[in-house]
DNA sequence: GTCTATACTCTGATAGAC
DNA sequence: GTCTATCAGAGTATAGAC
């Protein structure tokens, strides 16, 4: 455990290390992969990993720095140019769950193997996702300020709530299953904004 | 690892041991911890541990298997008396956010470390989470057949979103925040059945 | 930069005295 | 039932030849 103030790493093939540990982290967990399988998924011997990183902690958090880079840019991108804000919405949400559940398994390590940082890297880690966060809550701001959003609703909850309903799709989605990825995001966006009662029941549903 | 079909666990101290257990896993997770963590803590020697449970595996079976017995018995308990559908949706989801974050960390290992369990044991624990995820589905139905609820929305869809809101808690809930877990449970609630727009773009929102 | 070989620690699991 | 003592193996990490 080399916890030093973890500075960028850089060598030639980074990125494919960090995408077959990725693989290996989310099917078996970061505990039970070991340094071992890694090396030999990656073609070479535990010797020429360690002359990539020094600890094995190192992988994992050089692996989140990869994937916080790689989700905000990729809600970013989704996001830059829609305008209306509820349509922003939707689309952060439909690329949120793209990026978690097709291509990137690094980003599924990012939001469920957290728990395994020891240390500063947690501190550090964590501080990123926070950035992450930061980037939906100036989407919801927005939502809120153009008073989209009803005055008594904390924005603060809606993020928490709806990352919840988001990251959680990771634990249930198959891809030969009844829903597409953009469908799913849509469905949460539609439930999140407005609700599922059917209308004389949502007009009851106000005065609770 | 003795994934023998296990049978029912049956000594006198079980719960202390697993509620022990539950709690380190919690905190540290199931591959951090140790036997010989978890005899210390329980006061009693790795030997004597063993005489309990043959593996480590097993541990973590019988604790899961308990932890759906008392999830299940939680929230039938909190709703059984409740006849109005959309108040009986609401204290399960009370219930659950208040179960899982307070008082019973083997609720918060059966919904987090379900990928430590290897072969059979994991088929079998699934299927009873899909049994507890059943009642859910029993609560929704009614809503949906005494219609409550919108006749384009589908009800298993409303269940995996809700349970990843209510789930997702555990990962950002604190005892000092703002928030209540009543409130939390109700927050979440209200949005998924009422949605979060202002009235007007409710109305709008409908023709999308 | 990459390999071989290995050091050292800790793990889960066991055997057997009491 | 509980303890002591120990096993075999896996884990991370390292040293040094090439």
């Amino acid at each position: 455990m080399s916890n030093q103030e973890t500075s960028l790493v850089d060598f030639a093939d980074r990125e494919k290390v960090l995408a077959i540990s990725a693989t290996l982290f989310r099917e078996k967990g970061f505990e039970r992969t070991s340094l071992r399988e890694i090396s030999k998924a990656c073609g070479m011997l535990p010797g020429s990993l360690h002359y990539r990183y020094r600890a094995k902690d190192d992988i994992l958090v050089d692996m989140m720095r990869l994937a916080i880079e790689r989700i905000i840019s990729g809600i970013v991108d989704a996001t830059v140019s829609v305008d209306d804000p509820l349509e922003k919405l939707r689309a952060a949400m439909r690329a949120h769950v793209n990026i978690l559940m097709s291509g990137n398994d690094m980003v599924y390590v990012l939001l469920f193997e957290w728990r395994s940082l020891h240390g500063t890297a947690h501190t550090q880690i964590m501080a990123e996702r926070d950035r992450y966060e930061h980037y939906w809550q100036t989407i919801l701001d927005t939502l809120k300020v153009k008073q989209y959003i009803r005055e008594d609703i904390d924005i603060n909850l809606i993020r928490l709530i709806g990352l919840g309903a988001v990251n959680w799709v990771a634990t249930w989605y198959k891809a030969e299953g009844k829903y597409s990825l953009d469908q799913i995001g849509d469905a949460i966006w539609q439930m999140l904004t407005r609700g599922v009662l059917a209308d004389e029941h949502h007009e009851a549903a106000k005065k609770l």
